[in-house]
DNA sequence: GTTTATTATCGTAATAATACGATAAAGATA
DNA sequence: TATCTTTATCGTATTATTACGATAATAAAC
């Protein structure tokens, strides 16, 4: 039955959610900051810090790819990673607006 | 095979990552907004102004409540909910620290 | 008291996300 | 070339989320 129906939604509304959503497993949040503690992009001992099996480590990163919050590129038998530091700012500055927005209206109520 | 290992990560990542998880769907994103907008915590034209049925966004509105970013309470047949501004404030302050973590070591690297 | 309007909850179906073992792929190294 | 190391992908199991119809619950209105 459940079709999905966030086609329904505001543009804005979604692509909000999805950002969300990246940062929705405890996971992605934290290597996110593995990442951006590392100076060299020498990744990969991502997986030794993150308390899951390689697969599912790997399934996160993608999935950080895919939303385009961080790069990576092969080499050699290593993989490398970063941070999309333009990504990550628009991201905030997308949550910050969210956040303000809603305070604009910040009247008592209840 | 999944049980869930969201217990093995830092309190803090998980914390976060359940706030993130909150606007992690378009319904709720407008919900929120949607509640902003509303000077008088009359609500319930909220279903009116999802795409959802009512059942599903009642659904919604619950997953907010517990998580304590709206409240609400019963009014005679009509239900009432506003959103829960020190909650608010918590989670965009969390995020907002999380992001400012993240670019305190913004050196470069790919 | 009966009807009506509004909202929550239950049951259930379908889809999405999470997790991992096994295996493939791709270079490095012996 | 054979082996080893590292990472991605596939297959699959399990759990979580999403969605809604039906129904219950509640108080207002008649």
């Amino acid at each position: 039955m459940p079709r999905t129906k966030k086609h329904l939604f505001r543009k804005t509304d979604t692509g909000l959610s999805e950002i969300a959503r990246a940062l929705a497993h405890p996971a992605r949040v934290a290597i996110l900051k593995e990442l951006s503690r590392r100076q060299e992009c020498v990744c990969g001992e991502i997986v030794d810090r993150i308390p899951l099996a390689q697969a599912t480590v790997s399934q996160h990163l993608k999935e950080l790819k895919s939303l385009g919050l961080i790069v990576g590129h092969i080499e050699g038998p290593k993989s490398c990673y970063c941070i999309n530091w333009k990504k990550l700012e628009e991201m905030s500055t997308l949550l910050k607006e969210f956040f303000d927005d809603l305070k604009i209206n910040h009247q008592r109520c209840c």
